[in-house]
DNA sequence: GCAAATTAATGATTTATTCAAG
DNA sequence: CTTGAATAAATCATTAATTTGC
């Protein structure tokens, strides 16, 4: 029905559409990826991500990018959004009760570990392990044309990376084979991966 | 004598530096650029400037695409600060001068043509002609991998621009190949090419 | 002179904003 | 009005300059 699929529509062949407009199923599987605790996925990830996406239709690695990028800003601005309300509301029905007082406002962090909620600029996963930016999860992939050879200073993929373990949410996994992916009660989130880009708390640790 | 050039330095042979560094040729070629006018360069544009900048040592797409980036933004800081200097300046040491009150904190943009210095967002240029954010400049190569096929919007390089239309600075121009550029007096800037990524002025052109 | 210690530059990332397609 | 795309601003993190004590 609808023009899903970002590629050309319509019979005169190409097209090259303007946007990436993400199916269903590909909207549900970054859903599930961002909950499982994806936030700044790297090169790599993007890769695979992209790659099992693109069973659902047109993709490129930007427009996973972009999507994480978003998506992040957006939670983060929504959840902003509902603390200043909070915050709001309680100063409007709280204000005059001084008691109150030290009470509201307070943090609204539900999970991630309980750390800074929004600090400017505060990483706040736990470090993956060593103390550099995890191999720097990196941008996109040019739009165009780019990405010169350089040399060969091949990063061999060594870990090929865990993603999607089994099928990620539930919701999908189907669709280009009819495989109904069956029970999937508890969801219960269980982020053992490396997925967290950023490092952990204090970066500034000069000597 | 100084370890300029990016890549592998010393005896051992492969050594994965974690960050470019220009050498002076490369350095004097992008800031003429610059001075040419290019703030944004697109992905062609990019490419062809890097594959001119390799010639001067290691480089990749990305970097040029950080440079203008970078570049751009410190400019643009920077002149900020002069300005405010000035102003600043001009408050102390003027403030008694009632004559000289319309004097300073006056444009301070040598060049370029007259317009804008530093006016949040405007694009400088004279627009390239259509409307619409020019083919997007689109940010860098993938340091790693990714750049997904996509299908074949293959974009056609049909005008091949024309950057580094003779020798850019003068400074340089020698190195690889020991032409020693003779004459060059007047450089008299002649951009006449597509070069100019960004849009014409008044990028907000709201309905 | 010259190497550790500081500081200044500046390459690389991330975050915030803005534009605009749908 | 939602959200993909792009750009600018703010940071972070290295590298190169410079300074300093010897």
């Amino acid at each position: 029905m609808e023009s899903r699929n970002g590629v050309s529509r319509g019979p005169s062949g190409a097209h090259a559409v303007s946007r990436w407009s993400p199916t269903k199923e590909q909207t549900a599987m970054l859903e599930n990826l961002y909950k499982q605790g994806i936030r700044t996925p790297n090169t790599e990830q993007i890769q695979e991500i992209t790659s099992r996406l693109r069973a659902y239709g047109h993709i490129q690695g930007k427009n996973v990018f972009y999507w994480f990028q978003n998506h992040k800003a957006r939670q983060r601005q929504k959840l902003k959004q509902k603390q200043q309300n909070i915050s709001y509301s309680n100063n409007f029905l709280l204000a005059s009760h001084p008691i109150c007082q030290n009470v509201a406002c307070a943090p609204y962090c539900s999970q991630h570990s309980g750390i800074s909620f929004y600090s400017q600029q505060a990483k706040i996963f736990a470090a993956g392990g060593n103390g550099s930016r995890i191999e720097t999860a990196m941008p996109f992939g040019m739009p165009k044309q780019l990405q010169q050879p350089d040399y060969n200073y091949t990063i061999r993929s060594s870990k090929t990376l865990t993603l999607f373990p089994l099928h990620p949410t539930g919701i999908l996994e189907e669709k280009t084979a009819n495989q109904v992916s069956p029970s999937h009660s508890s969801i219960s989130v269980d982020v053992t991966d490396t997925s967290y880009g950023s490092l952990g708390v204090d970066k500034y640790g000069h000597p």
